[in-house]
DNA sequence: GTCGTTGCAAAGACTTTGCATGTGA
DNA sequence: TCACATGCAAAGTCTTTGCAACGAC
């Protein structure tokens, strides 16, 4: 577990409970963003019993703290996922659901530097995800 | 107006209606996306009243066409705007909301024959807005 | 013991559904 | 006229807020 994140935290007061443990152990093990319901399922599978809420709120606390990035998939709930790893961009299957992760050949920097000069426009982030059919459902069909 | 469009809703025996006119009219005024909470808003000041209920449907029946097109900028609202127009991107201020259009220097195009070929995924459509702070927002701070 | 965290209930925001009424063709 | 479109009420889904009880340190 990130010991970085762990020091921070006892030493901004907070504390490291059961429930935000197990979340952050989930978000390391797990590449797939995960909505609020599947992060349920997964700690319940760990034997970790959470309400919804305390979820949200923890969430909440994570993605302030910079551990974990918000995605989304235009499905009306909200996924997060692991903000450690490398900036990577999305796939999802609009038969199954199952989402892959991508690097892009070209990184938008460059189209960022193009916005930044010619709109004047200050880029902080940006968000590509890709809609289509997985591997398995092309063969499927 | 789009006179394929009301030609291809007369021969399906769709009509219309009044509510539909002001809505086409106004996708075709707005280049920003609009929630439908503006919409209701466009319509009326054009003097037309609606209920939600009728433009969630209304809306739901033009995405279906291909006449519009949704737009997620992570608000927990959706948005909608003009499929017609030429293929862009968003830049959404995180500051004021206001949304203006972008157009890559190069297009993905590449990128998603790259996942073809590399992940056997079939790309049906891409999504990619970049949040940030606008030239107005800068010039204020 | 303190004060941050949790759970339950309730409220809030956005969207969808059911059904009777209205209306364009 | 007749099927499609609309409005109202109600329900559904996801998320947030209030507050008392719990528990990490």
């Amino acid at each position: 577990m990130d010991s970085r994140l762990i020091g921070e935290l006892r030493k901004e007061g907070h504390r490291l409970t059961g429930i935000r443990k197990g979340i952050i152990g989930i978000f390391e093990e797990n590449r797939r963003p995960l909505s609020i319901c599947e992060l349920a399922e997964q700690l319940q599978s760990k034997m970790i019993k959470a309400d919804k809420v305390t979820l949200y709120r923890a969430i909440s606390f994570l993605k302030e703290k910079g551990v974990i990035a918000e995605v989304d998939f235009g499905d009306g709930k909200k996924h997060y996922e692991n903000a450690s790893g490398k900036h990577h961009h999305h796939l999802v299957c609009v038969k199954c659901k199952a989402v892959d992760d991508v690097t892009l050949l070209h990184d938008l920097e460059d189209e960022e530097a193009k916005i930044a000069s010619q709109k004047k426009f200050k880029v902080i982030r940006h968000s590509l995800e890709f809609f289509g059919i997985c591997s398995k459902c092309l063969s499927i069909q």
